[in-house]
DNA sequence: AATGAATGAGCTTTCATTCAT
DNA sequence: TATGAATGAAAGCTCATTCAT
C-alpha cells in the first residue's frame, strides 16, 4: 500500500536490532521501542520500514533463512563426493552452533524456531504469511542434489531421495536444536565423530560381522 | 508462597484447558480468562491453583513431559530386542504424530516447543524455573538403557552410549517436528520404513557391497 | 460476545463523564483516560462497560436521544389543542436551550450533533451502527400525532402530515442549533414570540388584508 | 509566523483536496498525508501553505462559506419580489442538496457542520479562531435585505427583520441538514411545495376560514 | 474455597509536524 | 520552494493479577 523501503542500510539495522531484542526478550516480549532504541532511531521510524511487528517477524525469519542458505551453499557446491559433503555438513552444523553460542547472538536460533512456530500456527489458521511449509521445503531442496548424487553414484543406499533428504535434514535440525540447549554436556569433537558414524553407517553393526 | 493445591481434579482441568488455549492461541496470546472459561471456573480461581501464567506454562510443560514419558515407557520395557525397540519407537513417533494431527489437539506439540524455547531463554537468563536442560536429559535417559543393551549385546555399533542416545533421541525429535509441519507431503508408511532403514543401517551402502 | 453490563449505576456514571469530556474536548480529542478519571474509576474499567470508544458514542447518543424523548413526551400528551402544543414546543425548545446554556452542560448539544455527523458518515459507508436515519425518523414520529390531530380538526392547513411533521421538526432543530450558537444576540422572549408567529402564521400577511 | 502564501493555485488545490479528504474520512481522521497526496504535492509542502491542520479547517470553512455566499448572491440580487425570492431560495436549497447528493461530494455539507461545531467549541474556550458567531451572522445578513424589503412593501408580516431573518435562515438550515440525512424518504418536489406553503402561509388555516 | 469486578502498566500503532537537503 | 524521512507524543485497548465479598 505504501512504498515503504528507503534506506536499505537502516532497514538492515532495524532487523539486526530486532534479532537482538527478540532473542533476548522473546517474540512477544520484545518491544518495538527497544528495537528502535537499539537501532538508534525513533520509534516511529520503525514503521517507515515495516508495517507491523508481524512484518518484522517475517523479515527476521527471512534474514535467518537467507543466512542459512548462504551458509550451506558453498558446502553443497564444493568439489567433494557426497559422503564427504555429508561429513562437511555435520561439521558445519556443529561449528556454526558453537560459533553462535560463543558470539552474543546465540539466541538467534531460538527466534528462528519461535517465528517458525508462530508462523506455523498462523498458517494452520489460514493467514499463511510466511508460507512456512514452503520455506522449509525450500531448505530441504538445497540438500537434495547431494543425496541424489550419492544415490546415483551408488554410494548411498537406494532409497527415495525426497524421503532420504527429508530425513537427513530434519534429523540434523533436531540434533542442532538439542545441541544448542545441551552443548555443555557433550564434547563437540567427539559428538561430531559419532554423529558422522551414525549418519553414515547407521545404528547397526555391519551385516557381515553379525551372525544375524 | 500460598498453600496452593486443593482440588487436584480442578487443577488438572485447568491444565487441560490451558493446553487447548495455548495450542490454539499461542503462549502469549492465550488468555487466563479463556482458560478459566474453558475449565468451567472463575477467572480468579485459576490463581488459587497457580501463582502466575508462568506457572501454568511449567505445569503444561511437565504434563506434556509426563505424557511423553508415559508414552515411551511401555515401549522401553517391552520384551523386545534393542533393534526391535528402535523400530517400535520410530513407529510410535509417527503414529502418535498422526494421531495428534488427526485429533483436534495437533498443536499440543507446538506448545511444547514454545514452552521449551520460552523456558530456555529464561534459563539462559538465570531464572531456570523449568530446569530445561535437566528435563531434556531426563528424557534422553529413558532411552539410554535400550542403547546400552544394544551395545552390550553387540547388536549396535560400539559407540559411547550417552552420545548415541543423544543423537538418536534428538534426531527423532527433529524428524517429528518437521513431520508435524510437513506431513501432507509424505506418505507415512513409506516414511516410516525409510526412517527405520536410515536409523538402523545409516546412509552408506553395506561395506561388503562396496569395494570401498 | 461478552456479557458486559454489570453495575448499571456505574455505567451511567461513565456516560455522564463521557458527555462532559466529549463536550469539552470534542469527540476525537476526548480521551478514555479522562472519562475514567472523571467517572472515578480505572481506565480499564471503562472497557468492562463498553467495548470501544465508538460504543460510548452510541451510548451518549442514545442517552441524549432518550432525554429528548422524555422531554417532549409530556408536552405531546398534555391536554392542549394542537396549536397550543406547537406553542408549547417552541417555548420548550428555547427554555431548554436556555437551561442548557446556563448549566455547565451547554455543549451536550454539540456532542449530539457531532455524533450525529460522525454516525452519519459511518452510515454512508455502511457500518450503520447508530441506525441514524431511523433514530431521526423516530423523533419526527413523536411529533406526528400533534400535526395529524391539527390537520384532522381543520385547525392546521390541509397538507401531508408526514411532510409537515418533517418540516416542523427539522426547522425547529435548525433554530435551536443556531440559537445555541448565537443566543447572546437575541432576546429570548422576543424570539419566542416571533417564532410562534412565524410558525403559526407563516411569512405572508393574512390573505384578506393583501389584495393578492 | 512565516510569510506563507505563494502559489495561490496550489493553495486552492490543497483546500480542494482537504475538502475531499475530510468529507470522506472526517475531520480528525482525515490525514495531512492524504491531502498532500490528493493535491499532488509533498507532505511537507502543505506546511508551506498552512501552519497547521487547524488552519486548513479554517480555510475549508471559509471556502465553503464563500461558496455559500456566492451561491445565494444571484438569488438575492435577482429582479424578483420578496415572496418569489423566498420561493427561489427554498428551491435553491433543495436543488443544491440534491446536486450535492448526486455528486460524489455529498459529504461536503458534513464537514461544514463539523468544522462549525469544532470551531464553536474552540470559540467557547476562547481561541475563537474562526470567529464562528460572526461568520454565521454574516450569512444571516445577506438574507436580511430580502426580509426587510418584504416587510417594507407590506408583503411580509410586520415583525422585527433581524429576528425574522434569523428564523428564516436557521429553519432552512435545519431543513437542509435533515433533508440531507433523510432525502430517501421524501419526494423532493412535493417537499419543496409544502415547504413553500409552510414558510409563506404558516401552519394555521387562513383566518377567514376559521371562526377564530 | 471461589469469584469476577476492578485495575493500570504496558504496548502497538498513528500522524501532525519538523527540518536537512 | 519543495520534499519526505524522521520523529515522539499520544491514545485506545489488553490482560495478568488482585481482592473484597
Amino acid at each position: 500500500m505504501t512504498p515503504l523501503p528507503k534506506d536499505e542500510e537502516k532497514r538492515k539495522r532495524i532487523i539486526t536490532a530486532a534479532i537482538q531484542v527478540f532473542a533476548h526478550d522473546g517474540l512477544s516480549n520484545g518491544k518495538i521501542a527497544t528495537i528502535a532504541e537499539k537501532a538508534g532511531i525513533g520509534k516511529g521510524t520503525v514503521y517507515e520500514y515495516f508495517n507491523s511487528k508481524e512484518d518484522i517477524f517475517a523479515a527476521v525469519f527471512h534474514n535467518f533463512f537467507d543466512q542459512l542458505m548462504t551458509g550451506y551453499l558453498p558446502l553443497i557446491e564444493a568439489p567433494m563426493d557426497p559422503k564427504q559433503k555429508i561429513e562437511a555438513i555435520i561439521d558445519f552444523i556443529y561449528d556454526s552452533m558453537e560459533q553462535l553460542l560463543q558470539s552474543r547472538q546465540s539466541q538467534k536460533w531460538l527466534i528462528f524456531m519461535e517465528i517458525l512456530l508462530h508462523g506455523f500456527r498462523d498458517s494452520i489458521r489460514g493467514s499463511d504469511k510466511l508460507v512456512l511449509g514452503k520455506a522449509l521445503r525450500d531448505i530441504y531442496d538445497i540438500f537434495k542434489p547431494i543425496i541424489e548424487e550419492g544415490i546415483r553414484s551408488a554410494n548411498f543406499r537406494q532409497l527415495d531421495p525426497d524421503y532420504l533428504t527429508f530425513i537427513i535434514f530434519t534429523t540434523l535440525d533436531g540434533l542442532a536444536l538439542h545441541y544448542f540447549m545441551n552443548h555443555d554436556y557433550y564434547d563437540t569433537e567427539k559428538l561430531k565423530e559419532i554423529t558422522k558414524e551414525f549418519f553414515l553407517r547407521g545404528i547397526l553393526q555391519p551385516i557381515q560381522e553379525r551372525g544375524d
